[in-house]
RNA sequence: GCGGGUGUGGCGGAAUUGGUAGACGCAAGGGACUUAAAAUCCCUCGGGUUAAUAACCCGUGCCGGUUCGAGUCCGGCCACCCGCACCA
């Protein structure tokens, strides 16, 4: 190209986009076939999607910022792992053939095949070699043989337990896919159901999960602080009360409770018991006198509903049993025994004591019936010296007061003295009391009475009972043409399938029905992407090279279930020899949503809503209004809300690809907003952008039209000989290069961002001028190409296409992305001359331009000597002058 | 209730971690080019005093403190957001 023959083009993204991403694809660019342990590695990785049928602005957002570091980390020179693959078991596929009469599996893999070719249009790195779907046969094969090694170290066990059972979905849940009382998929209120399930074993890693979380010092606080509150330690004392008058027929003849407060021992009134605790059970099972009146209290017990605004009214009731027991430093006191709805069978022993006058619950069921209240913790005194309320219970900490030898102690002492003593007291010589940690994590229930998951691969057999399935009998693979006509779980009714011949024996056994929850396949994905093709599990060596991910990106949703998860399997794995690491990624980074506003119009008080693409919006008096575009029916704006259907504010990114290209909608979703933040989504926002890409074209041919003149091979290194304004925008780039480098490396996107935008205005003001020179020096042409290969090169992570190609222009034959990280020239960051603000008093009186060199007795001089600067000390003593070398100057004066 | 976070123009947000608050973008207003539109380019844009793009005053949720100097640190409030929750 020439400078006097140039006629600017306008970018063609549909063009540019699809030549280059042919290209990468063809030279394998991305792609890591063989792997070298003696380079540095870096494993980036996504979480990976749900193939739900189409791409959401949610996934672009995920996927831009993961793409942008795997490409930054490549130029960095690290061997750079950046996967992709499909989270694809699970309910939705069993919905839509029941719906739609279609296989769960056809219509997953066709979501997978459309769902690809969107993102193939994103133009992301991705080594698509390695693409894995966990309903894939190769996939689940080496799950089942997990599963079987997990069996065999104790680390998944089959036992009966109260579980969460969803009535819509027909199918058990795990106590973290229940939210408030209901399932996580459904919306329904869960049923307890005693069943026999597969359970991992994940409570004995309670106190390893929780402790490790100071190891994750990559990790967001705050999803460490939800996953610590998860597993919830608490550690108190476990009390064993003896129950004074034991009914006939009654088997046992203590009462443990667990307290976190058994300084208040003294307190004690009564002690309460969940309506489904044990005492309870024998008392119905027993010749008790008020067995009706018991079973009808349980009754309104189950009953009671969860829901947090149920919860908040319900009233605190008991039903009196009629037992006492003692207290036991004081056997002269009986407290008698209740059943009450707010003490829940799953936390601690299902069974407290209760001292209402430091517990607000206690204190609401002692009010009720009329159980007395002592006080045992002196209240401190408020500001104003009142007593703090005596209709609250004072839970805090303070002084021992009616508490015989506690008296005086603190609460802390007091605990110590208290477990001390009854740990030594004996009841049947077994220790009254014992410490306890106890936790709220309770094992992982893996079971699904669904079919479209991975198989359990276990047989029952008459004979042998339970037994693993061989491993030269893997995979147990899913029956096809299953029917979904009638409710509950096709496997269990497909008796060709259940029926085996039991491999020990020879004869008849049934296979295992139960399919593992979805969350066993995405636990250890991250690990089968080192190596997807092992016909082990994992190969030791590329594990351990690959592992831990050093950057893992995803939705904040996932702080507890999948992370947690993830973390038990990588020490489950670790603990039957299939990799070697205990934190499986050692960098997480948690993104904001991507938000639309919602537009509706009110419907007899129910709001019908519109899609962004029905409406268009008018300005007048200052307003934004509304219109939809089929009728110009006025319509309101609503709240600025995460893009769902269910609100119609959706955008298709492959609507903005095709209109304006993968490029602008990468951009976008990195600029302006901080990564963990939310976005929003604005049609202004996405044409402005686009408006920039053309921008950056322009300047791109301009510029490297003029850098395209002979430069004679002049070397940027001779700064003497480079024209002051040149030097200018060297020095800017390379400062640029160096903030620009900084912010990526703390993933501070937006800031990468407004960098280029700023430096992009700077450099075409320059270019313009430069453009109007007939005669450039070689200087000027050299510090051009300079400037133009380091703009290219670091906007290439987040605009591959359209910088490939301006690229392209130069003539450079080694493409862009294989390119290193340029250098920061060190010598370019520094200055000569600083402009300094001088302060009188901390206000800012003037500015000040001196030699990096300067002594502060020239600083002084020089601020002192400032008109304004005179101005503002008039008729004052200078007091102090501090200068902060190459920051600032403030003159201090006073009278 | 417990735990955590956030608060900066009309909006999204910068601010070298205690050193010129408002970078950059959006929106808005004005202008140039054009028959017109699109596209592009230029200017203004926290509030106030002012002829002024001279200078000064106020200004980072509120009150106070530390400091030569506070958006940033400390204490106390207020508001909003998120997570957990009859957790003993």
């Amino acid at each position: 190209m020439h400078k006097q023959g140039l006629t600017e083009t306008r970018y063609n993204h549909l063009i540019a986009e699809k030549k280059w991403q042919i290209l990468w694809d063809k030279k394998k660019f991305f792609e890591i076939s063989d792997v070298d342990i003696s380079l540095p590695k870096y494993y980036v990785l996504e979480m990976f999607p749900y193939p739900s049928g189409r791409i959401h602005m949610g996934h672009v957002r995920n996927y831009t910022m993961g793409d942008v570091v795997a490409r930054y980390k490549r130029a960095c020179g690290f061997q750079v792992l950046h996967p992709m693959g499909w989270d694809a078991f699970g309910m939705p596929a069993e919905n839509a053939a029941i719906k739609n009469k279609t296989d769960p599996a056809k219509w997953t893999y066709d979501n997978i095949a459309h769902m690809k070719g969107q993102l193939l249009k994103l133009g992301f790195s991705i080594d698509w070699s390695r693409e894995i779907a966990t309903c894939d046969e190769s996939y689940y094969k080496q799950q089942q043989s997990l599963f079987i090694d997990f069996y065999e170290a104790g680390l998944i066990k089959r036992k009966k337990a109260k579980v969460n059972w969803d009535p819509v979905d027909q199918t058990v849940l795990a106590n973290e896919q229940v939210i408030e009382g209901r399932g996580w998929r459904s919306g329904v209120e869960v049923e307890q159901k005693e069943l026999t399930q597969w359970f991992l074993t994940i409570s004995d890693y309670a106190q390893e999960l929780l402790e490790d979380l100071d190891t994750l010092d990559q990790w967001p606080t705050k999803v460490r602080l939800m996953q610590s509150n998860w597993i919830g330690r608490s550690e108190g004392l476990q009390i064993d009360f003896i129950i004074a008058n034991k009914p006939t027929d009654i088997t046992i003849d203590v009462l443990r409770v667990f307290t976190t407060r058994h300084d208040t021992l003294f307190g004690a009134s009564f002690c309460a018991i969940a309506a489904n605790h044990q005492l309870v059970e024998q008392l119905l099972n027993s010749s008790y006198d008020n067995i009706n009146e018991l079973k009808n209290f349980v009754a309104t017990c189950q009953q009671q509903a969860t829901t947090q605004e149920a919860l908040d009214k319900a009233e605190k009731i008991g039903f009196f049993t009629g037992i006492y027991v003692l207290h036991p430093f004081d056997e002269t006191k009986k407290l008698p025994v209740y059943v009450a709805n707010f003490v829940l069978i799953e936390y601690g022993t299902g069974a407290i004591f209760g001292c209402p006058a430091h517990d607000q619950r206690d204190l609401d069921f002692a009010r009720k019936y009329s159980l007395n209240i002592t006080p045992v913790i002196q209240a401190e005194k408020d500001e104003e010296g009142q007593e703090i309320d005596l209709g609250k219970a004072y839970t805090r900490d303070g002084l021992l007061i009616n508490s015989d030898f506690l008296n005086g102690l603190t609460t802390e002492q007091a605990r110590e003295m208290v477990a001390k003593r009854l740990e030594l007291q004996t009841h049947n010589n077994e220790p009254v009391a014992k410490r306890i940690v106890h936790y709220r994590l309770r094992d992982w229930g893996i079971s699904r009475q669904r079919y479209w998951g991975c198989p359990i691969p276990f047989i029952h057999c008459e004979e042998c009972g339970l037994l693993p399935v061989r491993r030269k009998d893997l995979p147990i693979r899913l029956p096809k043409n299953v029917s979904f006509e009638i409710p509950g779980n096709p496997l269990l009714r497909d008796e060709e399938w259940c029926a085996v011949t039991c491999h020990q024996c020879g004869k008849n056994a049934k296979r295992e029905t139960d399919t593992c929850d979805t969350f066993v396949d995405s636990s250890w994905y991250y690990a089968r992407f080192t190596d997807p093709n092992s016909n082990i599990p994992t190969d030791t060596q590329k594990v351990n090279y690959w592992l831990p991910v050093d950057q893992y990106i995803g939705g904040i949703e996932h702080a507890i279930l999948h992370l947690l998860y993830s973390r038990f399997f990588s020490r489950a794995m670790k603990k039957t020899g299939h990799l070697d690491c205990k934190e499986p990624f050692k960098g997480l980074f948690t993104q904001g949503m991507v938000n639309h506003e919602t537009y509706f119009i009110n419907d007899n008080g129910v709001p019908s809503f519109f899609e962004p693409a029905e409406i268009y919006i008018q300005q007048s008096d200052g307003k934004r209004h509304a219109y939809t575009i089929e009728s110009d029916t006025l319509v309101q704006i609503g709240t600025i809300e995460k893009m769902s259907k269910s609100k119609k504010n959706t955008i298709d990114p492959s609507d903005i690809i095709s209109d304006y290209g993968a490029d602008t909608i990468r951009w976008f979703m990195l600029s302006d907003s901080p990564p963990e933040k939310d976005i929003i989504w604005t049609a202004e926002g996405i044409a402005a952008v686009y408006r920039f890409v053309q921008r950056f074209w322009r300047l791109m041919q301009r510029s490297i039209c003029l850098s395209a003149q002979d430069s004679r091979g002049f070397d940027t290194s001779n700064v003497k000989e480079i024209p002051q304004e040149s030097m200018n925008i060297l020095k800017a780039a390379h400062k640029i290069l160096h903030d620009y480098t900084q912010a990526l490396d703390s993933l501070r996107f937006n800031v990468c961002v407004a960098l280029i935008y700023s430096f992009t205005n700077n450099f075409d003001t320059y270019i313009k001028e430069k453009e109007s020179d007939k005669n450039l020096a070689p200087a000027e042409i050299a510090v051009i190409d300079e400037v133009v290969k380091i703009m290219l090169r670091i906007v290439e992570p987040i605009m591959p296409h359209l910088t490939h190609e301006c690229w392209q222009l130069t003539g450079n034959e080694t493409e862009l992305c294989l390119l290193p990280w340029p250098k920061v020239r060190q010598d370019l960051l520094i200055v000569e001359e600083i402009v300094m603000p001088v302060q009188v008093n901390g206000r800012r009186r003037a500015e000040i331009i001196v030699a990096i060199e300067a002594t502060d007795e020239d600083i002084e001089h020089q601020a002192l000597e400032q008109e304004l600067v005179k101005e503002a000390i008039k008729g004052q003593l200078i007091k102090r002058v501090v200068i902060v070398p190459r920051r600032i100057v403030n003159i201090v004066v006073g009278q």
